[in-house]
RNA sequence: GGCCCCGUCGUCUAGCAUGGCCUAGGAUGCCAGAUUCUCAAUCUGGAGAUCGCGAGUUCAAAUCUCGCCGAGGCCA
């Protein structure tokens, strides 16, 4: 069960005895959805689906300064449109909850910290620290100058009888609530270790001495992360503690809560034990390898939305950070992620959110949809390109440039030109080597041949007889200028597609065009 | 500054608990070829990792042990 090696895998999960699973993810209100929040939500929810277990959505918002209703809201819709559904949670624009243990706003749940507050408060197991800012940063800064842990030990206000600390309190004194840490005795010496267990990487060891005094709340109304979320935990009934690595160092001071609050118990080998399980996940870091954050770019699950990639795509990417199933499938359904995901198998190193591959796996998800779907889904785009026109159409259009798509948000640069006259440079009708002469009888010819055609306007048509003209020779000083002058572009789908789309006349018409183009003379 | 975590192709990773099947596999990206012009898609091939470094154990180490280094996270 300990790990033996920084990169080995050892540890053998026994979930036999795991009737329910209850996870959870508390997104802060910081404006979007962030892409690891995203993350951590669609472990909480594939960890919770897999097991029958019910995700549960929390939303920490005790920081009132910030206006969070818009906030949760993006929060809210942006998961809702990823398809991470959470079981227990808030509605979506509402105050209302689904869940039996609501409400799972923290803002809400204020009365609950508070009577946890004031219970460690009167059994001595928090106090009040009156302690000013300037005092605790020179504290601080004396400690990391003489090379000492910093830590802060709150003397003489951890020991004030209680009485006293509320009538300074009453006088207006500012301060704040500390947890105690306990008192050093023969059977838990000054040097313990507090012991957790991790699913993904087995037990983390801290000095708790070294935690000192540590912040819990800045008022019996105002609770502080580290508190509030054991509670809430508690009281939700959670038993899987799914986040971000970036959580660890926060694990000792929750577990000493909850023990302080008696609902910790001891294993054979004298661990203290939380009600609920421990994982931390991998971070996702930027291409420099720090945690990812705006300074590296998109970082929200909006601005993805935004750019044409599909939800699929990032459901499924998503889950192949930093977990795979083991084998060499990449592109998965959310049934089969959820059938096939386990914690055994997550990484503990942190992964670069590499949009390359992003790229390429949002390109398959575009191929493997029907026209029907991707119709739907393109709409938006055609809109934001100031495209209109007939759907029927729009779905052919779609269909010829759908295996080229990477992302939705390009769709308006790639089939403009079906709709507008392209404007290009009388160079590009140039094959090879022809000269302008050639490129006018290339382009002559072909004029040509299209004038001479009847409906059927159809590709294999297009191309039978085309051939049959032009007869053998070099196909690129045929088709070459052919293509451009239809379509203005070095790349785009095949002339004769291109053809059918655009009809007779709207393609003798671009040849005129570019039989003057190529005629003149600068 | 302290504590914690991590370290296999550029990137995502397989392999590590049970050392030999690993002259390290896959994917992506890159390069080349095939495919009725281009791009894409598709197919085929190629380059790309002395498994962070160093020592030790062993007939044998990516895998076990020790040391070091590097990077990241948290604490304000």
């Amino acid at each position: 069960m300990q790990p033996k090696s920084s990169r080995g895998k050892y540890y053998i999960l026994d979930f036999t005895n795991m009737k329910s699973v209850r996870t959870r993810i508390a997104p802060s209100p910081t404006g979007n959805l962030h892409i690891g929040t995203a993350r951590t939500a669609l472990f909480n929810f594939l960890y919770a689906k897999k097991h029958g277990g019910a995700f549960v959505l929390r939303i920490e918002d005790t920081d009132r300064e910030r206006s969070t209703k818009e906030f949760e809201k993006n929060i809210l819709s942006g998961l809702e449109w990823l398809g991470i559904h959470w079981d227990e949670g808030p509605e979506i624009g509402s105050s209302s909850y689904r869940g039996d243990y609501a409400p799972y706003r923290q803002s809400e749940r204020i009365f609950s910290y508070k009577k946890y507050l004031e219970k460690l408060l009167f059994e001595e197991k928090a106090f009040y620290c009156f302690h000013t800012e300037k005092e605790l940063a020179n504290e601080k800064k004396a400690q990391m100058e003489s090379k000492i842990p910093v830590q802060h030990i709150c003397t003489p206000w951890r020991d004030l009888p209680k009485r006293d600390a509320e009538k300074k309190c009453g006088a207006g004194e500012a301060s704040i609530i500390r947890f105690k840490m306990p008192p050093t005795s023969a059977k838990e010496p000054s040097n313990y270790q507090l012991t957790f267990r991790d699913i993904i990487r087995g037990q983390v060891h801290f000095f708790a001495r070294l935690l000192g005094d540590f912040p819990i709340a800045k008022s019996s109304v105002e609770p502080l992360y580290n508190f509030a979320v054991v509670i809430d935990d508690y009281e939700m009934q959670i038993t899987h503690v799914i986040r971000g690595e970036d959580h660890i160092p926060n694990t000792p001071k929750q577990l000493l809560i909850a023990k302080a609050l008696g609902w910790t118990t001891k294993n054979t080998i004298g661990d203290t034990i939380p009600p609920w399980e421990y994982v931390h996940l991998p971070l996702i870091l930027g291409p420099d390898r720090s945690k990812l954050s705006k300074r590296h770019g998109a970082t929200s699950v909006d601005e993805y939305r935004q750019a044409g990639y599909l939800s699929d795509t990032l459901f499924n990417f998503m889950a192949l950070i930093g977990w795979n199933p083991g084998d060499a499938r990449e592109k998965m359904t959310k049934e089969v992620l959820i059938k096939e995901f386990s914690l055994e198998k997550v990484q503990k190193s942190g992964a670069i959110f590499d949009t390359t591959k992003l790229d390429w796996l949002n390109g398959e998800y575009i191929r493997s949809k029907t026209s029907d779907e991707l119709f739907e889904i393109a709409r938006p785009y055609f809109d934001q390109a100031g495209i209109s026109a007939d759907a029927i159409l729009l779905k052919r259009i779609l269909a010829l440039e759908q295996p080229r798509l990477k992302k939705l948000s390009e769709l308006g640069e790639g089939i403009g030109f079906f709709f507008a006259v392209p404007e290009y440079n009388k160079e590009l009708l140039r094959w090879k080597q022809m000269s302008d002469e050639d490129v006018a009888q290339s382009l002559k010819k072909s004029a040509e041949c299209i004038a001479g055609m009847t409906a059927p306007f159809n590709k294999e048509v297009l191309q039978k007889l085309f051939f049959d003209m032009i007869g053998e020779g070099d196909k690129g000083a045929a088709l070459w200028p052919l293509r451009v002058a239809l379509s203005g572009k070095k790349s785009s789908p095949g002339p004769f597609e291109l053809l059918e789309i655009l009809g007779r006349e709207v393609s003798l018409r671009r040849l005129q065009r570019a039989l003057e183009l190529a005629g003149a003379t600068t």
